[in-house]
DNA sequence: ATTACGACGCTAGG
DNA sequence: CCTAGCGTCGT
């Protein structure tokens, strides 16, 4: 405890750190707990921070693959356990002052000193220490730290595996599971000794600090292991060039608050709670009688059974698991002219989204006016970011439309138009601005196949719209007389290739038969016949294989690429397409991030903030006197990706 | 009688 | 194809 060192001993310990060839640290909580816990509970709040500093200079990390010794090492005396307390009851105390300085001091010099620091979820132990020391540091200073942490070490090498927990860990690692001792184990028998109450707190203390520094030793010893996992997967770049710089992207994006505009919030919810009410109303009107318009259950009845709509239309969808007919989007569409009702639905459907996830789901999310998403980087297969409360990913696009009707006022009917990303308010001074690669998906899926027609499309700069273009081409009319509907089919049938999807959810997409759709794929293919070729040939290697590999290295595992079932191996087949062409756009889209941020960190004056990632684009809150110069570092940083990975085809942002 | 939880359906993002 | 989130409904 860094609370009971003298004066030599702080210069000691400064000393060690100095000397120090790898941390293991982790966070403390209220209960007790640690990061380790294989419950993590939010609720407790942050008491302080344990680091076992490593200080033989045997194991090295990253290690090499020839000097590795991986019998069990626990007790290495050389190591030194520290706890820094991060609460404070009150700052008043000069003592307390000086506790906080010189903890800081200590964290100062781990995040400055290149040496690794190895953590379980390392972004919430920087953003703790963004918060707690937030006065006295800039977001820039974690940047140049080095972390490594062991869960994202190992859903790289398993990507299925989205939230390995340290015990799951261990037990891979060291075969024969441990008995993971927490703190109340033994207090029972500790309680029936005659000792006294401060011996028995004393007690308890050392065992919670003395089991800590056990599982500490553990996560070195698992992080040496994934790190050599790493590099026989040839995954190793991956991890160090990209992921672990994510890290520290996303502490920093979670440590910055976003406005919303609460009051429009709360006007925006009555105006659509009113309009759910009289939507409510006029379903009840047209159906001949009540029913709970939210229940896909009640609505199939009122549709199918009582009103008998599906007979007059032929191949409606079914639900996936009970085959049931459906009452989703596609073919409420295709009753619209039989009756009033599924038109009614689906605008209710609209409203209702609108309200429960992006206003009233919105303000459960708010915290003092603001909002701040949890980002999660080991929670997709494909190698894309998630995000929750609020999925700021999820947010709607296009406004909806609102007659409202004002009866106090002598006007008879208002139009109000609602767009969730108008809540959100950026910092007075400062702007939002949003940069997204155009068409990235599509044209990755051209660099992979090499297709020469696809490449010359984005090669020629005269290419103003893709899919108009690629829709002429396809159907070989000339572009003029390429009509809406045309571009919408191209471009229904372009992602599918990219999604890897089959003919069936084609034809949903598209509400055709499912024959049709496999003519259009078909046609589709025989035009871009290098496209036929990729997925061919990624199918083939995933069999041989057992995993398809993205640009960067990335690596998914699929198991039932060569199953007996046909509906599992074809799904697995889809998805080793998919897989390809997604994760690669996910590689692009993390490098964009990474070097942006480098740039921003590097530059003494920039002090543009990231705020999200919305897969193919990123965020930005930006000082309005840098919009100019920063926008166009973010276009340069971005396009300049096709050269940094070799890329066939342009990128354009 | 009330609550908790998993399965299922739907829809927003890409 | 892969996410988050809201909502029923049965257990």
């Amino acid at each position: 405890d860094i609370r009971s060192l003298g004066c030599e001993e702080k210069r000691e310990l400064l000393a060690t750190i100095e000397q120090a060839v790898a941390f293991v640290t982790t966070m403390i909580f209220q209960d007790g707990s640690s990061q380790l816990s294989s419950e993590q509970v939010l609720t407790s709040s942050v008491k302080g921070v344990v680091v076992l500093v490593k200080n033989q200079t045997d194991h090295p990390c990253p290690p090499s693959y020839s000097s590795i010794d991986y019998t069990w090492n626990a007790a290495n005396e050389n190591d030194k356990l520290i706890y820094l307390k991060t609460e404070w009851s009150s700052l008043w105390e000069q003592e307390q002052q000086a506790h906080k300085k010189f903890a800081w001091q200590v964290l100062f010099q781990m995040l400055h000193c290149k040496v690794p620091i190895i953590c379980f979820n390392a972004k919430d132990f920087l953003r703790t220490l963004l918060q707690v020391y937030g006065n006295e540091i800039s977001w820039k200073q974690v940047a140049d730290s080095v972390v490594l942490d062991p869960r994202i070490a190992a859903w790289l090498i398993n990507p299925s595996d989205t939230v390995p927990s340290f015990e799951s860990l261990i037990q891979k690692y060291f075969e024969k599971p441990f008995s993971m001792g927490t703190v109340n184990t033994d207090t029972g028998t500790l309680r029936n000794a005659s000792v006294s109450t401060l011996k028995l707190f004393f007690l308890i203390y050392l065992y919670q600090y003395q089991n800590l520094r056990v599982n500490l030793e553990k996560l070195y010893n698992v992080m040496r292991y994934l790190a050599r996992d790493l590099q026989v997967q040839g995954l190793w770049k991956l991890f160090c060039t990209l992921e672990l710089p994510l890290i520290k992207i996303l502490a920093v994006m979670e440590t910055h608050k976003i406005h919303v505009n609460t009051q429009e919030l709360k006007k925006t919810s009555d105006i659509l709670g009113l309009r759910l009410k009289e939507l409510e109303q006029e379903a009840y009107q047209v159906a001949g009688g009540q029913f709970l318009l939210t229940s896909s259950s009640q609505l199939r009845e009122v549709l199918f059974e009582k009103l008998k709509l599906h007979v007059l239309c032929e191949k409606v969808h079914r639900t996936e698991i009970q085959q049931l007919v459906s009452t989703s989007e596609v073919v409420l569409n295709k009753l619209q002219d039989l009756h009033p009702l599924p038109k009614i639905i689906l605008e209710y459907r609209q409203v209702h989204k609108m309200k429960s996830t992006y206003v009233d789901g919105l303000q459960t999310c708010i915290r003092k006016g603001f909002i701040s998403s949890t980002w999660n980087q080991t929670g997709t297969v494909t190698g894309r970011l998630s995000a929750k409360q609020p999925n700021i990913q999820g947010i709607s696009k296009h406004p909806v439309r609102i007659t409202k009707k004002q009866y106090i006022k002598g006007k008879e009917a208002e139009i109000v138009t609602i767009s969730p990303r108008t809540l959100f308010v950026s910092k007075k001074g400062y702007s939002f601005l949003a940069a997204d690669f155009s068409h990235i998906e599509l044209r990755i899926l051209a660099d992979l196949s090499s297709e020469p027609e696809l490449l010359k499309l984005f090669q020629e700069p005269e290419t103003t719209d893709i899919f108009s273009t690629v829709a002429s081409q396809w159907k070989g009319i000339p572009s003029e007389e390429v009509k809406h509907a045309d571009r919408e089919q191209a471009k229904r049938i372009v992602y599918s290739v990219v999604y890897g999807a089959g003919k069936e959810r084609l034809a949903d997409s598209l509400g055709i038969t499912p024959l049709q759709a496999s003519q259009f794929i078909e046609s589709f293919m025989q035009k871009y016949k290098k496209v036929h070729e990729f997925t061919k040939k990624t199918i083939e290697q995933c069999r041989n294989k057992g995993y398809v590999v993205s640009i960067m290295g990335r690596k998914r595992p699929l198991v039932n690429i060569n199953a007996q079932d046909y509906k599992l191996r074809t799904q697995a087949e889809r998805q080793a397409v998919n897989f390809v062409v997604q994760g690669s756009a996910a590689d692009l889209c993390k490098m964009a991030m990474v070097e942006i941020f480098t740039s921003v960190v590097i530059s003494p004056t920039l002090t543009a903030r990231l705020i999200a990632q919305i897969h193919d684009e990123l965020l930005f809150e930006v000082e309005d006197s840098q919009i100019l110069e920063f926008s166009a570092l973010v276009k340069r940083t971005m396009e300049s990706l096709q050269q940094t990975t070799a890329l066939e085809v342009p990128l354009k942002v």
